[in-house]
RNA sequence: GGAGGGGUGGGAGAGUGGCUAAAUCCAGCAGACUGUAAAUCUGCCCGCUUCGGCGUACGGUGGUUCGAAUCCACCCCCCUCCA
């Protein structure tokens, strides 16, 4: 498909579209003039993590594409817990919680978008859903959604067939987001919606309200389901979610991550985490064999840049380099500092390797020993003994877990 | 309110008095092979340990028993049907 407008072009060619409304019409307004879109975003955790970049990006080029984007802040209807793809309810945050989450997840769209006058938008829904009168909005809006329908949907029907109940808050959730786009096309002249593909119900049920509501015609654009090639989710890793917060997942580890990106997905990844011109995407994605290394490389920069500033970048490529292609120790791994005196008593073999975050328990620790994981200065370590000052290489001893773990003890 | 079914380790899901820290699968970790890839094979996968053990754990609390995830009582929660 041909597109006309520059960010539905760019969306296309990068793989970041699934489904559209009116891609048409969408297309055409676009074409026309500025148009204001939105993506709403839980705060069920103090920090987004990588299966929410996608969407990230898409702000991000609707803003490069000359459009205002609006980062909504899911402060209101975290209060009710999106059903969608739960099979369980989960448990409902308290307010203090979501606002904490809210402060703390703002940082990483200011990496993405340009806030402030004429810029980007962040809005919460707490602000007007929370002064929603019960009965007011039975009136008005839920005379506007059938069960018949809601029923339909499948976050309803995956509950409804795995016997798991829903209860009547989560039931609520999908009138709540369809009246965000409402609520934002009022205040903003929002016009479009986006999100992941799970979202694309809620998603028409707020382009059905505004139609209702306000005779406008707006739009929906759903984003595929990122999984990689061998089907696994976005953003999870070993060690669990990929966060965007610098304090939870540090940029060497996020630029860990995409390194380790396989091969079959780095073409996929450098499209859409990435700025590079789709030509160099292309050649990049080509490489075979060992020289598609060189891609991954390029792709874990670009990306870390994006998020992390490109110093921070570089500097964990540069660590990254330092550690696996010389085998040398690097500054910019994860580090402990202990005293002199400590080290010269001798440190705890474990104590290290936990309190760097290696190893989780003493006994993953021996495990690891007996299964030749573990790693002092690179030399295989067969048994418990204390770390102490006659191991220190150039005032620091590398420690390894496996072949591509490694931290650092510094004395000081 | 009544009748029945169920609540087990990160998830799914066996087990129905000792052989059970609990089958199996998924997820995860490590080793081998490689390219910090994928696939495959192997080992591991509650915590502590002076490696002898110890402590926790099968919704909760009590009880029976030499011994309980398994039996009993009460309680909590979930599901289905009936009212």
């Amino acid at each position: 498909m041909k597109f006309k407008s520059d960010f539905l072009q760019t969306l296309d060619e990068r793989g970041l579209i699934h489904q559209g409304t009116n891609l048409e019409g969408l297309d055409q307004r676009l074409a026309a003039g500025v148009v204001t879109g939105y993506i709403g975003f839980d705060a069920t955790a103090r920090s987004l993590h990588a299966g929410s970049l996608i969407q990230i990006m898409l702000l991000h080029w609707l803003a490069e594409t000359g459009h205002r984007p609006i980062a909504l802040m899911g402060g209101g209807t975290t209060k009710v817990g999106d059903p969608t793809g739960r099979d369980q309810s989960r448990a409902l945050l308290t307010d203090s919680e979501i606002d904490a989450n809210i402060r703390s997840i703002k940082g990483a769209f200011e990496r993405f978008l340009n806030f402030g006058a004429g810029g980007a938008i962040m809005a919460n829904n707490d602000d007007w859903l929370s002064r929603l009168s019960y009965v007011e909005f039975l009136r008005d809006y839920g005379s506007l959604f059938t069960i018949n329908r809601m029923l339909t949907f499948d976050s309803v029907k995956l509950r409804l067939e795995r016997e798991s109940p829903m209860t009547f808050l989560e039931f609520n959730y999908m009138l709540m987001q369809a009246y965000d786009f409402h609520e934002l096309h009022r205040r903003h002249g929002c016009a479009l919606q986006m999100g992941g593909s799970d979202q694309w119900g809620n998603i028409v049920n707020g382009v059905e309200l505004c139609r209702r509501k306000d005779g406008a015609e707006v739009f929906g654009l759903t984003t595929p389901l990122l999984t990689t090639a061998s089907g696994k989710k976005m953003g999870k890793t070993e060690s669990g979610a990929v966060w965007l917060n610098a304090d939870m997942t540090s940029a060497y580890d996020y630029w860990q991550y995409w390194r380790n990106t396989g091969d079959a997905d780095v073409g996929a990844m450098l499209a859409r985490f990435t700025k590079l011109p789709m030509a160099e995407v292309s050649r990049l994605a080509a490489l075979g064999g060992a020289e598609i290394n060189e891609a991954k490389k390029i792709l874990a920069t670009e990306a870390t840049a994006l998020l992390h500033g490109r110093p921070a970048a570089e500097e964990a490529a540069e660590t990254a380099r330092r550690t696996f292609e010389e085998g040398a120790s690097a500054s910019g791994l994860p580090t402990m500092t202990v005293s002199r005196a400590e080290l010269d008593a001798g440190l705890p073999l474990f104590r290290a390797f936990a309190e760097t975050g290696l190893i989780a328990s003493n006994g993953e620790g021996r495990r690891h020993i007996t299964a030749g994981a573990i790693r002092v200065n690179d030399v295989p370590r067969t048994h418990e003994n204390p770390l102490t000052t006659d191991e220190l290489v150039d005032g620091a001893i590398k420690l390894s877990v496996g072949r591509k773990k490694h931290a650092l003890v510094r004395a000081i």
